[in-house]
RNA sequence: GGGCGGUUAGCUCAGUUGGUUAGAGCGUUGCGUUGACAUCGCAAAGGUCGGAGGUUCGAGCCCUCUACCGCCUACCA
């Protein structure tokens, strides 16, 4: 056989293998409706995204359970793509631009996008690269982008029938503003962090008395350049006289009306509130229920207008300064207090938004959610870990209208077209709207042509909710035989299977995805939403570039191999909990990785080449096993049997402790060690050959680069070991008394060990053993395990004498009950035997103990089921005899001492 | 303010319906290697499961309260 390294090298050979995987079109998979369907989705990266630790662990996940279900003879399909992600993109293209010193205004709409797509075209889709690194069997032929001209057609479809159905509607609202993009954010874009700020204390003079004033308190003082009122509660006993006067707006001087308003809190500052309609969500509430008039004072880039009088141009924050130097200089300003508060930013870039008063669209969100609450209500759909389905639920019970127009250029423009002569024409300018999934000739109304579209474009979520469907070329417009084929895709694999993502986009993408699943198909988009937890660092911080603190997969790859990185994070996720790393973590897959190359590579050079293995399977059925070969393909079963279990149920980690623990322990140190004293076996040749290959398969799905590489060693001219069939668990073939019994013995055998360390007689030393059995009805058990012992023997050095030749030997307690084990007593110590006896003894008393007081206690005795109780009582004898047993025997040894 | 998660060996974490000598990996200590593997083997030491109370014959696992850490959510200016 070929020299094989010792070390496992994974460098080049992990790309060849993925090469090799493509051209043979393994991942790539055809509606058939003979077959069983298994469909994820990826969640799509963003275009300009790189790969981070969270994707490797989402599309590990994802991998594992494609790879899983492929083998388990699914037609399993893993739809791949990217989102445009608008923002995010059209940042990254604006700071390459402005390295040239050009903004996207220079450039105009056209040519920008033009260099967008530039960009796409060359860095765009990086990561899908990455992915491929990871080993992801994506099914790249159906390789999907949001901004396609096929998705795009289905943002468009969707947004012209919802428009039509009244749920899509135009109107002026407070929004989020970011002054940085200078464009609106859905409320999910713009979540809240807490800031420290201030509170101040500012007097409005009352107009009607040159000395009072009324005192109100504000984060943002800068904003009372837009005041147009100030409220107080209508219970509110300090004010009620002040309500229906005025007050004078310090530094704008303009007389503005008090107020009742039953939001305002009496506890809170000084119970008296400026009123900014324009900019702050609240206010315009009671600017609208008061009728108030709105003030606009702000740039879209965050500086002051013209509105705001001596303070136009100036940047948001220099404003606050100036605001409050001039009221102190007037002695308007009461008192400054540190406040700490919650305030938007931006998830793109940050920058702190602003609420801002203007036009933009809105879906109406009520009627949508109902059907994806109900589904989620009924179980149609579920989240695993469970406590997600609360988390979706509270959300979607309390939905607020979403923000869909952004006003950036990168992303699916609006269909939405107005006619210029019935905006000049008619008072309604909404009336002025056409919808349209294409450009209008000419204006439904009046028959213009001067007809002109919208600039805004929409919320990248806007197209991204509809992934599960549209990657299937949903609505199938356009050449009639491809949609044919289309639409049996969608019948095959729709509704998705399972979703695997992070928590942070539930809100953003996978309670959208419910709502337009329903709206658009009628049918759940998928069955299963598996949350995994958030990769951190090993500080608990969550990694992100921004924060310096991520550790970089590829570089992970490039020291310790796919495989040890795949498996490393798969151990260390635990349903839903959250992933604390660092760097040397990974070594843990490393080296296990490097065990199983090892085994392999053991057993390549044992194995008899001559002999047919190809139906070991078969020969393995009808032949009784000597013990040790029966034991290990019973705990391959049963290992096999816990996978299966936890995989369904989506507990990865579970499942590959699993297999770390059978592959290694029981595998590795034990049978293979038993193996190599009758290596050349014909019964053992075919177990070995047995077990690695089908442990093989079985770990194929999470460590796939090795497991391939083996198998093509083992099993050669079979095709990749992704063809291959997933074992199934031969439940005659587990036994569980067998199982307990060896355990017994490889209990026995740390025992031996344990004294040959601390008695240091040497390994190769032989010493001389007997099982020794007190109780007549164990006698059986203990033949059986005297047979195990012979084959523990070779290999631990031991030579067996009978089972009642007792007495002057060293005595340890085994783990099997009413079993004594002992050791020629001249290859110890007397002392060391006496003390060892004497530990023994106390352990066995205490133990007794508090097994007789259980017993005694008759509360236990009556209300525990029987089989509890029955199966303390033998213990409880077991132990009692085996203390017998101790205690004469260390009579006697002090007898001879 | 509301909600959720965590608190188990020196470190990082498992622990599936409550059953009675609580597990793993790393680290530590001792021993070991002329051929599968030092990215290795053998053995050992080390937790009473954040704190208090309760339910139960029996609780790391259920209930209540509490402390600390983290996350999500919210219109207190």
């Amino acid at each position: 056989m070929e020299e094989l390294a010792s070390k496992y090298q994974f460098k080049d050979i992990e790309e060849k293998i993925y090469a090799f995987w493509e051209q043979q079109h393994l991942f790539s998979a055809q509606a058939d409706e003979n077959k069983k369907s298994f469909t994820i989705v990826i969640p799509p990266p963003n275009v300009t995204g790189i790969l981070h630790m969270g994707h490797a662990l989402n599309n590990t996940i994802q991998d594992i359970l494609i790879r899983y279900k492929k083998m388990q003879g699914f037609n399993a399909v893993w739809m791949p793509g990217c989102d445009h992600a608008g923002i995010a993109t059209q940042n990254v293209v604006e700071r390459k631009i402005a390295a040239q010193g050009l903004k996207r205004q220079d450039l105009g709409r056209e040519k920008f996008l033009e260099q967008v797509w530039d960009w796409k075209s060359s860095y765009g889709t990086t990561i899908n690269q990455q992915l491929r690194r990871l080993g992801c069997a994506c099914d790249w032929q159906r390789e999907r982008f949001t901004m396609d001209t096929e998705y795009s057609n289905a943002v468009l479809e969707v947004f012209v029938h919802l428009y039509n159905k009244g749920l899509i509607y135009r109107g002026h609202y407070i929004i989020n503003w970011c002054p940085r993009c200078q464009t609106a954010l859905s409320d999910e874009e713009a979540p809240h962090k807490e800031v420290d700020g201030s509170l101040y204390f500012i007097k409005y003079p009352l107009k009607s008395s040159t000395k009072d004033y009324v005192v109100v308190a504000t984060t943002r003082p800068e904003t009372m350049l837009g005041d147009t009122a100030v409220a107080v509660n209508p219970k509110d006993e300090r004010y009620s006289y002040l309500i229906g006067n005025f007050v004078t707006l310090p530094l704008m001087d303009r007389e503005i009306k008090i107020v009742a308003d039953d939001f305002v809190d009496m506890e809170f500052g000084t119970g008296a509130v400026k009123v900014t309609p324009a900019h702050d969500p609240n206010d315009y509430l009671i600017g609208k229920r008061h009728n108030l008039e709105f003030i606009n004072i702000l740039n879209p880039d965050g500086s002051l207008n013209k509105n705001a009088g001596a303070y136009a141009q100036m940047d948001r924050f220099k404003a606050r300064e100036a605001v409050i130097d001039a009221l102190r200089q007037k002695g308007l300003l009461l008192r400054v207090l540190q406040h700490k508060h919650a305030v938007g930013h931006c998830y793109r870039c940050g920058t702190m938004i602003e609420p801002y008063y203007s036009k933009q669209w809105f879906v109406k969100m009520r009627p949508l959610s109902e059907p994806a609450i109900k589904a989620v209500k009924d179980g149609e759909i579920k989240f695993y870990p469970k406590r997600w389905t609360k988390v979706y639920l509270n959300w979607m019970e309390n939905i607020q209208d979403w923000c869909i127009s952004r006003q950036i250029w990168w992303g699916h423009r609006l269909p939405v077209y107005y006619c210029r002569d019935c905006l000049k024409n008619l008072e309604d300018s909404n009336k002025a709207v056409i919808v349209s999934k294409t450009l209008p000739f000419k204006c439904p109304v009046c028959g213009s042509a001067d007809i002109y579209q919208d600039n805004d474009v929409l919320d990248t979520w806007f197209s991204s909710w509809l992934w599960p469907f549209a990657v299937f070329g949903w609505p199938f417009n356009g050449d009639e035989s491809a949609a044919r084929i289309k639409q049996q895709d969608l019948k095959h694999f729709y509704p998705t299977s399972v979703l695997v993502t992070a928590q942070e986009i539930i809100f953003f993408w996978v309670a959208r995805m419910v709502m337009a699943g329903f709206e658009f198909t009628k049918d759940i988009p998928f069955k299963d939403v598996y949350i995994h937890g958030t990769v951190r660092d090993d500080t608990g911080k969550k990694m992100s570039k921004s924060l310096g603190n991520s550790i970089d997969p590829l570089e992970v790859i490039a020291d310790y191999g796919t495989d040890a990185l795949r498996f490393s994070l798969i151990s260390l996720t635990s349903m839903g909990q959250d992933v604390y790393l660092s760097k040397d973590k990974f070594e843990f897959g490393r080296n296990f990785a490097n065990k199983i190359w090892n085994a392999a590579r053991f057993l390549l050079m044992r194995l008899d080449e001559s002999k047919d293995f190809s139906n070991a399977e078969e020969i393995l059925k009808h032949k009784k096993l000597p013990l040790a070969e029966a034991w290990i393909l019973s705990r391959f079963y049963s290992s096999l049997e816990n996978i299966d279990k936890a995989l369904s149920a989506y507990r990865f980690n579970e499942a590959a402790n699993c297999l770390y623990e059978f592959f290694w322990h029981q595998f590795c140190d034990y049978y293979l060690e038993l193996a190599k004293t009758h290596i050349h076996s014909e019964d053992i040749q075919f177990v070995l050959y047995f077990v690695l290959k089908n442990i093989l398969l079985v770990l194929h799905p999470f460590i796939p680069f090795l497991t391939e590489q083996i198998w093509q060693k083992i099993a050669p001219n079979t095709g990749s070991i992704m063809l291959q069939k997933w074992p199934q668990v031969q439940a005659q073939a587990i036994n569980r008394t067998l199982e307990a019994n060896m355990g017994y013995v490889l209990e026995i055998c740390t025992k031996v060990r344990n004294l040959r360390s601390e008695s240091d007689i040497k390994p190769k030393q032989k010493i001389k053993v007997s099982i020794f059995v007190s109780n007549p009805y164990q006698s059986k058990l203990v033949k059986e395990c005297t047979e195990y012992l012979k084959v523990l023997a070779k290999i631990e050095q031991l030579t067996l004498l009978n089972e009642n030749a007792a007495p002057d030997q060293l005595c340890v307690s085994a783990a099997m009950p009413g079993t004594m084990l002992f050791m020629h007593v001249g290859d110890f110590d007397l002392k060391l035997e006496i003390k060892k006896n004497a530990e023994e003894i106390i352990k066995m008393n205490k133990y007794i103990n508090r097994k007789s007081a259980l017993l005694n206690n008759m509360q236990f005795v009556r209300n525990a089921p029987f089989e509890v109780v029955e199966k303390e009582t033998q213990d409880c004898e077991k132990l009692k005899e085996k203390l017998n047993k101790l205690i004469q025997r260390q009579n006697e040894l002090e007898r001879a001492n």
